[in-house]
DNA sequence: TTCTAAACGAGACGGTACGTCACGTCTTTCC
DNA sequence: GGAAAGACGTGACGTACCGTCTCGTTTAGAA
């Protein structure tokens, strides 16, 4: 699982008055093992605190709410993340990049974090926030500058972007939380609907 | 709020081997109005006992789990529902359909409700099961039936009809996972896209 | 265990107006079952009811509390119970009774069910009357009634029968609540304190 | 009633990871006047922890059974307790410690402990091992103490001190249970018999 | 013969308490 | 001043029993 820094059995002291990364990492690390193993309603700081052999003030002074650390999940792992193509087609542009985001979240601990700051959205308005305004938006580019390509060469209607990634958007985030991230045959069908350009035969 | 068969103030009795009706609406009541003030993670089973001037015990005979309870907040609550029209055109029957279920979710609890039982599904396996084969095609089967129709009248491809009300559902999830249900003005454009069809100008 | 008129697969109805002897035997054998096996702490009404295939209410009926309960289990239980020698020395007298008790207490569910009313005397105060005028008295006669031989005998004072007593019984329920019936071997040195004869080298 | 360090409103703070002896002693303090108001059955940690203004946590962390509880609530009141007389007669030692004993069992919470520890004990066998090996070892070393003087003066014979130890106890417990301890009349002539000495006229 | 009364099983009901878990806050002690 | 450690009050979890209360069924004795 999620290697990590160490497991940090014990010994881990304190740097003194600076903030010590190998904490940080521990911390992280921690978190991405509870999220995966027992998902959202497992996840609790205690736990991740005792994973991580830190103490729970060190967790909340760094991630004062879960959504933070929610957050931080996800964005520490995008360095393994998913490339953007650009084949020049729309359809085969939106289709690998979907299947691979679909793939990235069911294999890592990304998706349970996103699930999870889902979740935690409903009922505590500061997670919605985060969600609509830390998350979304810088999420969500990639596949924006995807239909704009397409848009240039005239693939879709400019005007009609915005509503194509709300769209994806929905799609996405139903499949990954109705657990049917591996339904990759049906990626080039809803594709070719989103964009409205039929398929191939 | 939710007016209800009483306030109950509370000496309620036994009736014996046989439930209590009584006692059941009072539940659904005090659910309805717990999850509509305080939302998902404000939700609990011992609040709604303490409102509805009922034993735990009560609750937990009836709902196992709160997904039990969740969905029955938002069937209970269909008798108020969503008119299915049938204009003879398909947009205009989904930007009805759509407006009219997007207001229901923003004034009623079952929106709450719903919301709550995605957030449940995510690390509750069983909630996960009760919304994919208790949940969704019951509610889902209005707009299918509205796409038919328009596959009938040559208005979309008949093969086409399933992976669009993937779309129309995750997309009616997103807004209101996000809290936009308000954004009636665009529920015309996105229809468009879905079924296919240029709106009229 | 106390195999019993029958284990009440489930079948037994209802006998008009009148008592069901068999009811009222299965509801003695299971309560016999459950306070040997559970002890005090672990006893309820619930699985009393539950052994013995009956309501609650039958149970109630007769049993209006626990400590009636505990009182009928130990006197329906008399039948296989202690002789009272006569053997013409009191010390004899005593060291076989006292011996034969502590072995019916230690084997048969009537121990166990004088340990529990004893424990629920202390707090509710209907048990502890119960258990000193409906149980104390009848219990002791025996006693009584040999140190009262004892007295004619010229073996002890006839104005201390009711303090011997008093620390026969003591020392009896001693032994039984700390579990220490089968310290057969002391019994004879007890009896003699109390008795005040000094034992045979 | 039990007057107390104070009578802790609501605000007690953490003292950091070490323990905080102001709720140490409100929960002590709880705890007696519960098990004086309410008796045996009557005690429950859910009340002792409302009425301490403390976590049930706090209590199961210090006190992991009711025994333990019962325990502490003894031996906490021993600086209250009682003298040991040591008058050069066997008999008034016995009597004079037996007396202020029994009154103390009468008068504070510690006599309702003791009770309950033996009422706990019938059912919960670490309960039962607490008793009789933390309890009541401790707690016997007095009258231990003066028979084994007695012996020294040769008004008892050596070999007898453990069983009249045994006889004191029973006969103190039985009185304790049966809520005899009023009977002080009599405690002369039960020590005279205990002690094997005929009592002055 | 019909009717009535009580016993009986079943189990729902409003409660209290159980013992556990996690929350977020707070302090102390060590670097 | 960062960090580990862990006690603290709070409150929810889901379970077990409490003692009470209808139910519908069954049967014996009274009318």
């Amino acid at each position: 699982m999620t290697s990590l820094p160490k497991p940090l059995a014990k010994p881990r002291k304190s740097t003194g008055a600076r903030r010590n990364p190998e904490a940080e990492a521990a911390v992280l690390a921690a978190a991405r093992e509870v999220i995966s193993e027992k998902g959202y309603i497992g996840f609790s700081v205690e736990e991740v605190a005792r994973r991580a052999g830190s103490g729970k003030t060190t967790i909340y002074r760094w991630y004062p709410t879960k959504a933070d650390l929610f957050i931080a999940i996800y964005t520490a792992e995008r360095h393994l993340s998913v490339p953007v193509p650009d084949t020049g087609d729309l359809l085969d542009d939106l289709e690998q990049y979907t299947v691979s985001l679909w793939r990235f979240w069911a294999s890592h601990p990304a998706g349970a974090a996103l699930k999870s700051l889902i979740a935690e959205a409903q009922g505590a308005s500061e997670a919605l926030d985060a969600l609509r305004e830390r998350f979304l938006p810088a999420r969500t580019a990639d596949v924006r500058q995807m239909l704009k390509r397409g848009a240039e060469r005239g693939q879709v209607r400019a005007e009609d972007v915005d509503d194509k990634v709300t769209l994806w958007v929905g799609l996405s985030w139903f499949k990954l939380l109705v657990n049917e991230l591996d339904q990759e045959l049906s990626v080039r069908r809803l594709m070719a609907l989103i964009a409205g350009i039929p398929p191939a035969p």
